[in-house]
DNA sequence: TTGTAAGCGTTATCAG
DNA sequence: CTGATAACGCTTACAA
């Protein structure tokens, strides 16, 4: 009958210490509410067994789980790792635990990880971007668990949001660009269905082309997945055809830098030949060749904010409310002045 | 007493179904031993009230959670991230879930965060290399979790592990560069307390100098976080002083780039002037400039052969055996041939 | 300040 | 093939 050396129980701690199971549930939860004598007693007994409380019989009785998921696209490349990194940092701090999944972009596979971590009693989760189907709101809704996007800013969506604007931040970089001279743009931008942040830069760019007397459905577009690859491929399609851009604007830094490579493949100079942008300035942006102009991310900030504002939420059963946070074009090597 | 719009349990499924709960739980892990008729009214029921069973609870009953821990060092620069994606697209393929938390390098942060998996009911964990508290391994050992460790091959210690042989592969790359000619190595390693593969990246290039007949002892090792900046600044200190090494041979590609970096703005040119090596091979090391010359670490098969190993572990209780994977050198443009 | 005991939502062991 | 019912380990009123 003996449990053979599987892991101690609150009971065995209490056995051990003469107290009840209650008792040491105080000590470990809400030790003041017990005296030092037996405080004491207790904790000897709990490290002498080298107890660790039983995280599913915790959840369980508590219906709390202090953790909090976070589901993100991708892990693959650098763009969320350091604003989920602070993110971390703060929650942990709070005394919360993270779970991480990433959905590969694909809105069913979000989907799915929402309802596991649900399931597995997450207190509150954090999203990245809006764009998704409003079942899912409803569900979250239901189960009222707490729900924060990250990475994208707008004020009108129903969940609150901790982000910026990407339109206005790529229609910055575009009229800077404008600016700079050129007249003949293109873009190569990520998948834009069910990804809002890709959807509203081109967006920006198309925007700030018919402010300045552009004609934006002249723009060429490319849509790829997020991957080095990619940004070079679009790149070299875009500059075999006749009168090839003179600046290409990239949804994100991972594409921008397959198109500064690809460049130097072809024997193009960057940006003498041919002005690229990115978008996040992520560590790449400065370590490629010419170095990229950019739009910076405060990456860190938002996270931060995120984690603050998240654990508002579930500590206080607040609806959340949204914040914008400001970006800046960073400008390096990568952008040709004509004029 | 109604539950106002609470999560359905199986209670409620049951009910609807006309069904004993016992029969819904069939349905869901063993529909096999239900009849047909049946399983089909408590699955209308199931999606009916979009029922998903509780983690926790199932998790108590069953003493499973379908759950794989991963502790790595860091999420931040993109070291681990390819490998422990491969890792996770196998393990959920098998119908397991990855938690991930990082331990900053940091040895107490990382038997916390072991302990904090275990409690959460982690069927399995997957830990970066070998050096760490007996301790804990008891710990492990004592609550039946079986832990595989990668990123290191080591046949001799007490965990299984899935990795190559980090001084075998430093110094073999180490041994190329004194082929080229070169005498005079330094090294800018990461922290080698509690860091088996920095420490055997150390011992590797002084084995490779012995077995050439210079002097292990002679030379310069620096030992930083892995972070770019301080590549940069171990590489300033480095050739600063008297007679300066010709070829720097750097701990991880990180530390790399930063080494690249701080040439260029010290004037020196790569490889004429100084030679510098990394070890990784990830996506920075083909775009910095010059690309680097480096060890190509499998980190998908890696990832991959963990997972299959681990799961097996778990389901077979068996005690796991270890793998070696080979490692190769990929000549870029960072080391030059003097001779 | 401490103890008693009723859940929490599953799974699993028996019977039937 | 299906239904009762006893765990699972903890938290938390409620009592003492």
């Amino acid at each position: 009958m003996s449990k053979l050396r599987s892991a101690p129980t609150l009971d065995d701690v209490a056995k051990r210490a003469g107290v009840s199971t209650a008792t040491v549930s105080r000590c470990l939860n809400d030790p003041q509410r017990v005296v030092q004598a037996t405080r004491d007693r207790v904790m000897e007994a709990v490290d002498a067994l080298g107890y660790t409380p039983n995280f599913a019989a915790r959840v369980m009785a508590a219906k709390r789980s202090f953790t909090i998921g976070a589901i993100i696209p991708t892990m693959e490349n650098a763009i969320f790792a350091r604003g989920l990194q602070a993110f971390q940092e703060e929650i942990h701090q709070r005394g919360y635990t993270l779970l991480v999944s990433s959905s590969a972009y694909k809105p069913e596979v979000e989907e799915e990880q929402i309802r596991t971590l649900v399931a597995r009693g997450a207190d509150g989760l954090l999203l990245i971007g809006h764009d998704r189907d409003p079942g899912i709101c409803d569900y979250l809704a239901r189960q009222k668990v707490p729900a924060l996007v990250a990475w994208s800013y707008e004020a009108e969506e129903r969940m609150p949001s901790i982000g910026f604007d990407n339109r206005q931040a790529m229609m910055a970089l575009a009229d800077q660009v404008i600016a700079f001279g050129h007249t003949r743009l293109a873009m190569i931008s990520g998948l834009s269905e069910g990804n809002d942040r890709a959807r509203l830069r081109i967006q920006g760019v198309r925007d700030a082309m018919a402010q300045n007397s552009l004609r934006p459905e002249n723009l060429p577009v490319i849509e790829t997945p997020y991957e080095i690859e990619n940004g070079a491929d679009a790149f070299r399609n875009l500059m075999t055809q006749d009168a090839p851009p003179t600046a290409i604007l990239c949804g994100n830094d991972v594409l921008a830098v397959g198109a500064v490579r690809q460049a130097a493949q072809m024997g193009l100079r960057v940006p003498e030949d041919i002005s690229i942008t990115g978008f996040d300035d992520i560590e790449l942006a400065k370590i490629v060749q010419p170095s990229l102009t950019t739009i910076h991310v405060p990456h860190r900030d938002m996270g931060r904010a995120a984690a603050v504002e998240l654990v508002k939420m579930i500590e206080t059963s607040s609806p959340g409310k949204s914040t914008r946070l400001d970006t800046g074009i960073v400008m390096r090597d990568s952008l040709a002045r004509l004029i």
